[in-house]
DNA sequence: AGTATGACTTTAG
DNA sequence: ACTAAAGCCATAC
């Protein structure tokens, strides 16, 4: 596992309820500002194992990415039942609900990972 | 080791 | 506003 997988998993980790980020943007903190579909690979691999807030996540114009017709619903759901509102055309309001981490927090959280990173 | 694959993003037409 | 194409790079096989 690379440390960017680490930072990414992190950084998902850190979404609070209610709010969600995009790809790029997470991909973007973890070091990697076009790598946003290694955060989907990632999300993939990892929300088996871990247990990751996957569904806070979604693309740049704040609609649900996931292709399969079940998982989407499900985060539908999941999102609303945080309180995150869907627009009528079924987008989120990126800006009212996007989080961003606050960069102190992050850095410290990102050092402590490199620490732990082999 | 080499290739294929994405729940994406951005730019260009 | 919509479609096309290129870029991205860690996983999966």
């Amino acid at each position: 596992m690379t440390l960017f997988t680490k930072q990414v998993v992190a950084i998902i980790a850190a979404i609070p309820e209610g709010r969600v980020m995009t790809y790029g943007q997470i991909a973007a903190h973890a070091g990697s500002p076009r790598a946003a579909r290694q955060v989907v690979r990632i999300l993939h691999s990892m929300s088996r194992k871990e247990r990751l807030p996957w569904h806070r996540v979604v693309n740049a114009k704040g609609e649900i990415a996931i292709t399969d017709d079940e998982s989407r619903t499900m985060q539908e759901n999941e999102l609303i039942s945080e309180g995150v509102a869907f627009q009528m055309d079924g987008s989120i309001d990126l800006t009212r609900f996007r989080h961003e981490p606050d960069p102190d927090c992050l850095l410290h959280h990102l050092a402590s990972i490199k620490d732990e990173h082999e």
